[in-house]
DNA sequence: GTCTATAACATGATAGAC
DNA sequence: GTCTATCATGTTATAGAC
């Protein structure tokens, strides 16, 4: 939806600020980068620069899809890989801190917005719906190519459920100032090593009552 | 700290600087609301206004401070009530959500730096942690004085989680649009009722190695 | 119609006069 | 303590070049 008609010259144009807007908040954060900076990044104007994009925010919103993209290509590539479910959860989730690694920085303009409803860059928000679900898909994928596969049912469940877990890992890595945030991979691993065990526990039929009751309160609350 | 030794005309200025800026605020959103709204609302020019408060979001630390203290009270005063585990977790969290209930347009604005290590008003920064550590103090209380109560060790582990567990009702509270956000009742009240029973079970020797696990998880995950 | 530039505006924050 | 500039920055308006 980005980029779909657009001549190659203006296309291109477009490329270059977005490429320099991500590189000076890597480099020096995002508020404290400005438009202006951006513009003057690029040889252009302030006014031009807004032609491109129609807020700094509209920015963080193209890289967040982007970025969504490049998780589900190299997650599915790891996916290939194992039918371990512990292995593959842990693809997906350090699958993503390895695509956001160097954007540590614009993670926290992401969050920003999270606690505002009428937010459109929230990762709750309706405008966002389709990287969140593109993302939860993959914790889907994750369960059901496993061997032995997790139930239907129970992916419904669960996919969601292991996405807030992502996000609560990404405000981890943010904060986490430890070299290459290897505190956080540590906890996803041991978090991981916790969890994954007991998922087939799930399946038993002892755990259905249990089970019944977290997709009914899990329903509820997403619900609109 | 926030009010000790000053002139009790001083202390007077700034109070209505407050409360006007939290009716604002309650009234049309924190965004919505600029310095200049709530230097006018009290008969005050822009400059005297931040002669009071440095910042805008000075305004919202005070009131997190002052919130969380009314939250102490309140929770204190149910956990008098009785000594049923479930209930006392019910007092917390239910006196949360009664504290703050007219400031949902507030609190997402202390959200909104919850994803920057930088920003002194997140709730995990340093600069907030007495605020965060009375919260979490307030949880050890309802385990602690229930009976039977949830041993030292254990507490430890369980009163951070459920703090955290706090702010995901705090983050659902905001966006729930339901009238008198009952959905969001519903939701702790569902979730209570399936934590509540299974906490009694982490006292069994089988579950020490989980626990000890979970421990260790959690200890890293809050290590500076 | 596509792109670029300049000016202006609103708001959070600051400086300095009284 | 209070006020009146003034600044920086996100954003908008508008005018024109190609």
């Amino acid at each position: 939806m980005a980029d779909a008609r657009r001549k190659p010259k203006s296309e291109a144009t477009r490329r270059r600020l977005l490429d320099a807007a991500l590189g000076l908040f890597r480099a020096r954060g995002f508020e404290e980068t400005t438009m202006r900076d951006v513009a003057r990044a690029v040889g252009m104007s302030l006014g031009a620069a807004y032609y491109y994009f129609p807020s700094k925010d509209a920015i963080v919103m193209e890289y967040y899809v982007a970025s969504q993209e490049e998780h589900a290509a190299r997650a599915r590539a790891l996916l290939d890989e194992t039918r371990d479910l512990r292995q593959r959860l842990g693809a997906v989730v350090h699958g993503k801190l390895d695509t956001v690694r160097r954007e540590r920085k614009l993670l926290g303009a992401l969050f920003r917005s999270a606690g505002d409803p009428e937010h459109p860059l929230s990762v709750f928000a309706p405008s966002t719906r389709g990287v969140r679900e593109q993302a939860i898909a993959l914790f889907d994928e994750a369960l059901a190519g496993a061997r032995p596969p997790v139930p239907a049912e129970l992916r419904r469940t669960l996919a969601p459920l292991l996405w807030l877990g992502l996000l609560a890992a990404l405000l981890h890595f943010i904060h986490d100032r430890s070299r290459d945030q290897a505190r956080t991979r540590k906890l996803v691993d041991g978090a991981l090593d916790l969890v994954a065990p007991l998922l087939p526990l799930a399946s038993l039929p002892q755990a259905k009552p249990l089970i019944a009751r977290a997709t009914a309160l899990l329903e509820m609350a997403s619900a609109r």
